[in-house]
RNA sequence: GGCGCCAUAGCCAAGUGGUAAGGCACGGGUCUGCAAAACCCUGAUCGGCGGUUCGAAUCCGCCUGGCGCCUCCA
């Protein structure tokens, strides 16, 4: 509101109502939700971490004009096209190793509450019903436009709508919508119709979180209208000021200079990164980016960040055996276990200015290098045993998972790969490197990495 | 037209008054049968101009370029 950062102070000491708008699931998640889940799960992540105890709520706005086209147009049910991609934005949820919300709420299933609401605004003079349709009086809330920061001239100056007639006044808002013939529809005080856009999320925050919430999130381009006018709707029916303490907005994805949208079209499929395996590098490169600021996306960004998670995760790997250089300026296991807290402190202080987690970041990427470079210095397992413990727990505060095997691609083949390293062993130890080069490279075309380590050949997938 | 944001090395990207994090890529080196991985070394004065200040990428003004919102959108 202030468009500037401000300290955290819950309305309940110790705990967070967080409300973050979801998805109207009429299609494919792309990578903009991709990126608002992965920057609000991070949120939650952190302040979990913190002690806070999180309510955390996101919704399903399963009834829009959106959702009945593209049923009619697939000619099927409304209610299955939305179970369809419920359920897919539930599995790539999963995929993307963002917690679960406390409630999932549906709009579908929140219509009673919905209509209480509407009929409150009614009461209090704030809305008004026309030919079976409510719309929200916009002057009736003399706060109108505080969080986007506009001022109502303006907002009529730049209309490029036509205005319905109907309307008492041109920014006026649907609270309900008439039914149309065929249209899925709920029966209420105006006759049959279904919700409009912006009512849901102030239903469905007011139920869930007790009225007023902490934290208010959604993407950048929810600011206008749909938090603006949420705003609007739920301090005038609550009486309650300010109706969420914090807005947080999370910066858009690009794809080269231009924001990615379904409407131009430029759209990337999350289930094309998560088919792939690269739903944690997806992660990865969204926290290298601040969530405030916009994400450009590449194919070339998501490999970097494949690439940059298999450094943190070979610094993780408790298996990784020391390997002995003798170099007398070997440093004390002491001061690893130095570093490791103030690593902690370091993470701690990028996270708690305003979840900084690009910085976070950099501290585990120096963090796993002191790791790497004391077990290059040969410095016993034991001894760096905390430092390790140390970047795996606190890139789990990120939700990177750095223990995750990931060769389930090749597990089909594993049993065969490992047949040819053996092999392979075998001709090195008869200096035959032509043949065994030639299975080392012709592995590596098929995305299989081998490396000889003392400890014998290992591999592993690598892309790009 | 209104409101607002951004411009940092080849690419991505932190840093909002005290002298430029991190990742990827490139080059050199150590290690290796050769590689890979890992480690070491190497690179920017922060779009331009002017101002404020002992001191600015960081504050102010102007300019240039790009983007977003004002209409469905995470």
């Amino acid at each position: 509101m202030t468009r500037r950062k401000e300290p955290l102070r819950t309305i309940e000491p110790g705990k967070v109502r967080m409300y973050v708008c979801g998805v109207t699931p009429y299609d494919s998640a792309h990578i903009g939700h991709g990126m608002s889940l992965t920057s609000f799960d991070v949120i939650r992540r952190y302040l979990e971490h913190r002690g806070y105890e999180v309510r955390h709520i996101q919704n399903f706005t399963d009834i829009d004009d959106k959702i009945i086209n593209r049923a009619n147009a697939e000619n099927i049910d409304p209610d299955a096209l939305t179970e369809k991609f419920i359920a897919e934005w539930l599995e790539q949820t999963r995929a993307l190793n963002a917690l679960p919300a406390s409630h999932y709420p549906r709009a579908t299933e929140e219509v009673g509450p919905i209509i209480e609401m509407v009929q409150g605004l009614v009461d209090r003079g704030h809305a008004y019903a026309v030919d079976g349709d409510v719309y929200f009086r916009v002057r009736s809330f003399p706060g109108y436009g505080k969080l986007s920061h506009r001022d109502l001239e303006d907002l009529l100056a730049g209309a490029r709508i036509e205005v319905d007639e109907r309307k008492e006044d041109p920014l006026d808002f649907a609270l309900w919508k008439a039914a149309k013939p065929g249209e899925p529809s709920w029966e209420s005080p105006w006759g049959p119709g279904r919700p409009g856009w912006h009512i849901e999320c102030s239903a469905m925050s007011s139920s869930y979180l007790d009225g007023q919430v902490d934290i208010h999130g959604g993407g950048a381009d929810l600011i206008f209208p749909h938090h603006e006018n949420e705003i609007a709707q739920s301090e005038a029916y609550l009486g309650v000021e300010p109706f969420a303490r914090y807005w947080v907005h999370n910066g858009l994805v690009r794809v080269g200079a231009d924001k990615m949208s379904k409407s131009l079209g430029n759209f990337v499929r999350l289930k094309e990164i998560v088919d792939r395996g690269l739903g944690p590098a997806f992660r990865l490169m969204v926290l290298q980016s601040h969530y405030r600021a916009p994400l450009t996306y590449t194919e070339e960004g998501l490999l970097a960040a494949e690439r940059g998670l298999s450094r943190l995760r070979a610094a993780a790997d408790p298996s990784a055996a020391a390997i002995a250089i003798e170099d007398g300026e070997s440093s004390p296991a002491s001061d690893l276990a130095a570093l490791a807290d103030e690593s902690q402190r370091r993470f701690h202080e990028a996270m708690d200015d305003d979840f900084n987690a690009p910085e976070a970041l950099a501290v585990l990427f120096d963090l796993g290098r002191a790791i790497n470079r004391a077990r290059g210095a040969g410095q016993a397992p034991e001894s760096i045993e905390a430092a390790r413990v140390t970047l795996v727990d606190l890139a789990g505060v990120l939700g990177l998972d750095l223990q995750e095997v990931s060769d389930a691609p090749f597990a089909d083949a594993a049993p065969f790969i490992d047949l040819l390293l053996r092999v392979r062993e075998e001709l090195r130890e008869r200096r035959e490197w032509a043949l065994s080069d030639l299975i080392r490279d012709e592995l590596g075309k098929l995305e299989v990495a081998v490396e000889d380590t003392p400890a014998g050949a290992t591999w592993s997938q690598r892309r790009g």
